[in-house]
DNA sequence: GCCGTCCTACTATATACATAGTAGATTCCA
DNA sequence: TGGAATCTACTATGTATATAGTAGGACGGC
């Protein structure tokens, strides 16, 4: 199955486990800001329901308390989620970088940084 | 109030009214392509919530059909789209044109193509 | 002027998401 | 060893989305 589609919820809670390594509910929705953190039972739900996408999974117990970890990558979610805009704007990524030139969002400084990024990665597929 | 968030059915009705202009319901269902053509009268309740959200509205009736235009345009409804999909990679554009890059999304001709853009659009700012 | 077609307005339903509460088991410490 | 804390599994609810059906009115051709 390709990469499953994540809503904003289910996103911070893998961003939490990417960023912790496997830990458990509880650990998860402490790193949420104490402002804007959801109930206990709000996480475990949603982090069911991962469980379920075949994103997380439950690695061992410690004490009672279920251990989990992440089995989808950042890299491959985040590509979904610039697939799924990309696809928005024709598939290619032209008319999104156009875009974001004309409200002013990229600038000629990140555009020479692309290019720094472009160029290290090219190099390091060459040496490969 | 701020560009509302579209769903996807949302977005692609947007998308035929922005095409067509001020059209009818059936045009805009018929602007779906055959296969994947939802029923009549889903059309016309996303019509209707997208008329609720205020991003399409009545002009006229013809005969004893409404007349739909858009009143949020492409560039505001896509520049949402991109601002949701920015606030995921740290708010600007750096992290999402990596990311691009390293999955060969973002290639060097694109990269020469959005300085051109880039160009025109400041040339013709300054000429403003 | 009537009948079929088309449109509107309303209603219905299944799914999913975000949210959170409850009951009961387990663990740990005093 | 017993109570407090914590965790699990299950349940509940409100909203949104996608989907489409129905009843009834209006139009237009014949």
């Amino acid at each position: 199955m390709a990469t499953p589609k994540l809503t904003t919820l289910e996103l911070r809670i893998m961003e939490a486990v990417w960023k912790l390594g496997p830990c458990s509910v509880r650990e998860i929705q402490e790193a949420f800001p104490a402002t804007r953190r959801p109930a206990y039972t709000t996480v475990q739900t949603t982090v069911y329901r991962l469980e379920s996408k075949k994103t997380l999974r439950r690695t061992k117990k410690i004490s009672n308390a279920h251990i989990f970890e992440a089995v989808l990558s950042p890299q491959a979610a985040r590509g979904r989620l610039i697939d799924d805009l990309l696809s928005l704007f024709g598939g290619g990524p032209s008319l999104l970088m156009a875009h974001m030139i004309e409200s002013g969002k990229l600038t000629k400084e990140d555009i020479a940084e692309a290019e720094e990024v472009l160029a290290k990665f090219e190099q390091k597929g060459k040496s490969k």
